[in-house]
DNA sequence: AGCTTGACCGACC
DNA sequence: TGGTCGGCCAAGC
């Protein structure tokens, strides 16, 4: 017998949740590209991933995860560039004057490495 | 069952 | 540097 008085709690799919974790794994001034996650995940492509951000990320570094291009997160570019700014992470800036990251650098592969050392 | 949509990606030009 | 195109894979309608 469910309790109906009791609140509704929202149950985050499995893959979902493991994406969370590799976004959680990311250290700060760096980043992961959707790509990156699912390859590291093995499951799944990046929609799945950009999917499973949009509805649960709010919890986790979000501005870690972006696309591979480095272009900020349409609609939280000021929220994202702030913490790229306070992170110290690689951008770079456009002629049209716009940040972008500079994923040669911000890149982060650390993940996929068993072992350990760059 | 079929078509559209999406926090995407890489190749091309 | 920047725009377009086709491919991708699951969720919604």
């Amino acid at each position: 017998m469910s309790n109906e008085s009791l609140p509704e709690i929202p149950t985050i799919p499995d893959y979902a949740e493991r994406v969370l974790e590799v976004a959680e794994l990311i250290p700060p001034g760096r980043v992961m590209s959707y790509g990156d996650v699912a390859e590291w995940l093995g499951e799944g492509g990046p929609r799945q991933v950009g999917r499973a951000m949009a509805l649960y990320g709010g919890a986790v570094p979000w501005w870690r995860v972006v696309r591979s291009d480095g272009v900020p997160l349409v609609g939280h570019e000021l929220r994202a560039l702030e913490h790229y700014r306070a992170e110290a992470t690689p951008l770079r800036t456009t002629g049209a004057g716009e940040h972008r990251l500079d994923m040669r650098r911000a890149r982060w592969d650390g993940a996929a490495r068993t072992g350990g050392h760059r």
